[in-house]
DNA sequence: AGTGAGATGGCCT
DNA sequence: GGCCATCTCACTA
């Protein structure tokens, strides 16, 4: 008999192993994971139906471009599964997964999610992903790959086929000229909880398109 | 459906 | 001092 890959058991929380890998690769295998926040005894939570890759030193729309390493991002350069959670414009955070290994910091912005209950409101955008979940700073430099924790991803049993899969360029990142159009940014196709803006697309390609920047 | 402006504060040069 | 990995509301059409 040949070997099998044991099917995803959902439920099951992602290792730390899941996260330390090439960004683009983790920020694809992110589409259908499930974001778990328990607040004050509930349980907050969503399938992740929006990515976007960071590529730390060479890529100059990350906060670690050049290496930068500021107070702020200094959680970006822990080992992949960690939270890198920053504030923006002043009044919204936005919710990241650390890639790759210690000292490697790329990540992955979660830009959307298709929430479990209709309570939690809307949840695609950053900024109101966060506010849903409950997630600010404090959760900055958060490891993800406990259960007991108050935040972490697990296992959905679903996952997006590669025609489902659409990427296109990333979102508000035009001072980063060409960088912008980088094809880095990851959506699951036709699910409405992908804002409208966002839904430009082409099919899913392999991630081993002409090396460049990416990898 | 698309455009434009304001909110608001921390971060970086 | 200027710039944001954003969101909302007002306004056009």
């Amino acid at each position: 008999m040949p070997a099998r890959r044991a099917r995803p058991v959902p439920g099951t929380v992602l290792p730390p192993e899941f996260f330390r890998r090439r960004t683009d690769s983790l920020a694809r295998a992110l589409l259908g994971k499930r974001l778990v926040r328990v607040s004050r005894g509930r349980r907050l939570s969503g399938l992740i139906v929006e990515t976007e890759a960071y590529l730390g030193a060479r890529d100059p729309a990350c906060h670690t471009w050049q290496n930068r390493r500021t107070e702020r991002v200094s959680s970006m350069y822990l080992a992949g599964g960690h939270a890198y959670v920053y504030m923006i414009y002043g009044m919204h955070h936005c919710f990241n997964v650390v890639a790759r290994g210690e000292g490697e910091p790329e990540a992955v912005l979660i830009r959307a999610l298709d929430p479990d209950s209709e309570a939690l409101g809307r949840t695609d955008g950053p900024g109101r992903l966060c506010r849903a979940l409950k997630i600010d700073r404090r959760l900055d430099g958060a490891a993800l790959w406990r259960a007991e924790e108050i935040i972490f991803i697990e296992e959905a049993g679903l996952s997006p086929r590669r025609e489902e899969i659409g990427i296109g360029p990333r979102i508000g990142v035009d001072y980063a000229g060409d960088a912008a159009a980088w094809p880095l940014r990851f959506f699951w196709r036709g699910n409405p909880h992908v804002s409208r803006k966002e839904r430009g697309w082409k099919n899913a390609s392999p991630l081993t398109r002409p090396s460049g920047p990416i990898t």
